[in-house]
DNA sequence: TGAACATATGAAAATATATTCATATGTTAA
DNA sequence: TTAACATATGAATATATTTTCATATGTTCA
């Protein structure tokens, strides 16, 4: 009998784990809804979504570092936008799970 | 200028992000890879990644409760297999954005 | 029934994560 | 240049999560 199972590298499995780590946290969840109606400000996020400036910024911070948004200066402000079309289907696939 | 931001329900989006959480660990990650190769019980699952019987019994468990993974008992042995066809696509999808 | 085996589970310890608070940085306009 | 504003960030705290260890539960077979 063959116990070998076959895995991709352990540095993507990381990887991948830390991208769904993103997904996995309501507050993300709700920016990424945020972001998916258009680009939008650190303020506006915040206030659309009643949380702190502080908190929002944090994880804006994590959104960029995994490359699911991006930021862009205007003036005193900065906009963020979703920076992948997989952020939308992947919140779809998992709403599919979630939803049956 | 409005500011309203449309969510989905407060709970789905708690269930989305406990969702993505089981998929943000590397450990139910590489059972997940396991079972998408066929159903296996738990010993060869965890002689496959060289891990704990304990660690994957909990992990295990946690793939059950989120309806990713199902059990069968075979004699002494339980059999689990992937519950679902979003496991490998949400996977997909993820390693698709992971790896560009 | 009892021994051997496969799996599950509770509790503790180790680690990671999110939020808050205070404050720093960067920008504009007076 | 200074005041006012928008955003970012470090540190502390609170909370969650993973793994390990010990042991319980369920099954088979002698």
């Amino acid at each position: 009998m063959d116990k070998t199972i076959t895995l991709p590298d352990s540095e993507i499995l990381y990887d991948l784990a830390d991208l769904f780590k993103v997904f996995g946290d309501s507050t993300r969840l709700r920016i990424m809804y945020a972001l998916s109606e258009g680009e939008k400000n650190v303020q506006s996020i915040a206030e659309g979504l009643a949380m702190d400036q502080s908190t929002i910024s944090h994880q804006l911070r994590i959104l960029r570092d995994n490359k699911l948004a991006r930021a862009r200066r205007e003036g005193k402000q900065i906009y963020y936008s979703l920076d992948d079309d997989h952020v939308k289907k992947i919140i779809e696939m998992g709403l599919d799970h979630v939803l049956e």
